[in-house]
RNA sequence: GGCGGAGUAGCUCAGCUGGUUAGAGCGGAGGAAUCAUAAUCCUUAGGUCGGGGGUUCAAAUCCCUCCUCCGCUACCA
């Protein structure tokens, strides 16, 4: 029994996620969360929302609401479908809270103390209409290099030149559409990554398993041109963790908030405070989660996000953990996914180009979400969504291949000996056939799952289903009952136990449908399949079961064609 | 431009520390079975492994080069 720390990167809050984000991180995330609890691993598993920055403010006001109030109400939505996908977060917090106000400042105080952070003066463009400084991609104009005229700030997205807003022909804010700018003096607070640079070297040359996706970008980082740069983790804005230096004031910062991507993280140990306040607990109880000094040098860290994400928990992070000088757990591993496409184009949040997390839930239950987005994983490349691969793989995964074999075994007991198992009959060569294929790929699918090989994992345990498929087929009870009705008995008490056991392996993937097959089964024993054979002893002769509703239903074309037009345009 | 990823059967992908006739699932074709959501199981046909060159007894796998697609490129998050 280990210790396991699991956090997903945290969704934004301005609004609901598309089906790309949930498989980058989130969905992932809570897979190997459930298994590794499963296995009887100690899991703390967290996510929050992201709430702080420019696109919350924005979104907010186009929304008529207070921030504090929208990103209020967006909390309780996104963890209300959050809830819909069965998502198992120990808590799902707010990088708004209190604990994380506390501890981004008492942060920023440490690096302070220990000269990691300067005080730097820069120009920035202030409109004068907004009433507020706009980051360069919230800066439109033509672009100098193609004349495109809905260049932003910091790139024509016509001709993909870099830019610096001050090279825009007639900017406007992309906000108001004004063109009443000004460039104002303003100072911030810089974190002198560059002072870290060689310690963060070494740590992520430490880290000789990590995918090549998530070294390969960070090392980028450290490397190109001068190496790493400090970044400004300060904004002038409303809506952020005032800049205090730990509980003090910070002279000269008044009014000003720290970056989002400063206190985002942050939230990941913030979130485990307010998981304990949640929960009655007491200080110690999160800190030997998080303190290396008080008990979790054992605890495993891993960290699920897409590759966009990668270098501020490569790099960013890490530099104010270690800056601090005090002892936080570091990630162990880091868990990095590509993008899932849509349709032959991305999935688009702000062009609400896609299939939402709410949307998807209003058509199906989670559990064939789940099930083809984990199969479908974007680990090596990006992957594709298509209406058309989606319903195929549901289809025959779900519905043929595991529902099917639910439904044909309790059924085919039913009517021939009644809603118990049955007790007659010895089990031979065959069953102990069975008993070795299924512990060959059982040992495989824990392999996979502890290397988080997601796509593999899911590759095995279809196979796990289609074993037992084969040995119905080979078995074929319906016949051998006509000429000895004792080892037909045997045949079937070995299926409905495989019914539980495919429950206890399943759960990670399909949460409700395992629930369901194992209430149909009358038990409620989730131990693991350690001994296969032993674990299809369980459910004993003379026990009730029921005859369960259908697990999966098919999708039909009709259904399809329906969705396909109704999801092919722009979310508005 | 720089860095990285990908290009393998109709489709989705595995294999890539070099080694017997290149694998899986889906889809196609044929068959078996009829317990079951017409669901299952078996057999089978499909590939000059993006192009070209090189190293080697041997390359999908290593090296060079070219082509195509995608991502990142530091004040959106």
């Amino acid at each position: 029994m280990a210790r396991y720390l699991i956090t997903s990167a945290l969704p934004y809050i301005n609004g609901i996620k598309h089906l790309g984000n949930l498989v980058g991180s989130q969905l992932p995330a809570d897979l190997i969360a459930r298994y590794l609890r499963a296995r009887g691993h100690e899991v703390l598993f967290l996510c929050a929302t992201d709430e702080h920055g420019t696109p919350a403010e924005l979104a907010a006001a186009k929304a008529g609401q207070p921030v504090e109030a929208f990103c209020a109400q967006m909390h309780e939505v996104q963890a209300g479908i959050a809830a819909g996908f069965r998502l198992s977060f120990d808590h799902f917090g707010r990088s708004s809270s209190p604990q994380n106000r506390a501890l981004t400042q008492h942060f920023a105080g440490k690096l302070a103390e220990n000269g990691y952070i300067e005080e730097v003066s820069e120009r920035q463009v202030f409109s004068i209409a907004d009433n507020r400084f706009l980051p360069d991609r919230y800066i439109e104009g033509t672009c100098p290099n193609c004349g495109y005229d809905k260049a932003r700030g910091d790139q024509c997205e016509n001709c993909t030149k870099q830019l610096d807003p001050t090279d825009l022909i007639d900017p406007r804010s992309a906000i108001s559409g004004s063109t009443d700018l000004e460039v104002r003096e303003t100072k911030h607070l810089f974190l002198r990554q560059s002072a870290l640079r060689g310690e963060l070297q070494a740590w992520i040359d430490s880290k000789t398993d990590w995918p090549i996706l998530t070294t390969s970008i960070a090392k980028k980082w450290l490397n190109d041109g001068d190496g790493l740069q400090d970044r400004g983790i300060t904004r002038d804005l409303y809506w952020g963790v005032p800049v205090k230096k730990g509980d003090q004031d910070w002279p000269g910062m008044e009014g000003k908030v720290f970056y989002v991507w400063f206190d985002a993280p942050i939230e990941y140990i913030a979130c485990a405070a307010e998981w304990a306040e949640a929960n009655g607990k007491t200080d110690a109880d999160w800190e030997r989660w998080w303190r290396t000094d008080k008990g979790a040098d054992d605890v495993t860290y891993l960290q699920f996000m897409g590759k966009d994400n990668v270098p501020f928990h490569t790099l960013s992070f890490p530099a104010t953990q270690i800056g601090s000088q005090e002892p936080w757990k570091m990630v162990d591993y880091i868990k990095s996914f590509n993008y899932l496409n849509y349709d032959g184009g991305q999935f688009s949040t702000s062009q609400g180009r896609g299939i939402f997390m709410d949307q998807a839930l209003s058509i199906l239950p989670s559990d064939y979400w789940r099930w083809w987005l984990l199969s479908h994983a974007p680990e090596s490349s990006d992957s594709e969504f298509t209406w058309e691969n989606f319903q195929g793989s549901v289809n025959k995964d779900l519905a043929d291949v595991l529902g099917n074999l639910v439904s044909r075994v309790t059924k085919f007991c039913r009517a021939k000996f009644g809603e118990v198992v049955p007790a007659g009959g010895q089990t031979g060569p065959r069953e102990a056939e069975l008993i070795a294929e299924l512990t060959t790929r059982l040992r495989a699918y824990e392999g996979n799952m502890q290397a988080m090989e997601v796509r593999k994992a899911a590759t095995e345990l279809r196979a796990i289903w289609v074993a037992g498929n084969e040995y119905l087929q080979s078995a074929a009870p319906w016949t051998v009952i006509k000429t000895d009705p004792e080892t037909a008995e045997a045949m079937v008490r070995l299926a409905l136990n495989l019914i539980r056991l495919y429950a206890v392996v399943s759960r990670p993937f399909i949460p409700d449908a395992a629930q369901s097959m194992m209430d149909a089964m009358g038990c409620d024993d989730w131990s693991w399949p350690e001994d296969v054979g032993a674990a299809l002893a369980t459910l004993p002769a003379g026990h009730a079961f029921t005859v369960p509703d259908v697990t999966f239903r098919k999708i039909t074309d009709e259904e399809r064609a329906e969705w396909q037009t109704r999801f092919a345009g722009i979310r508005t």
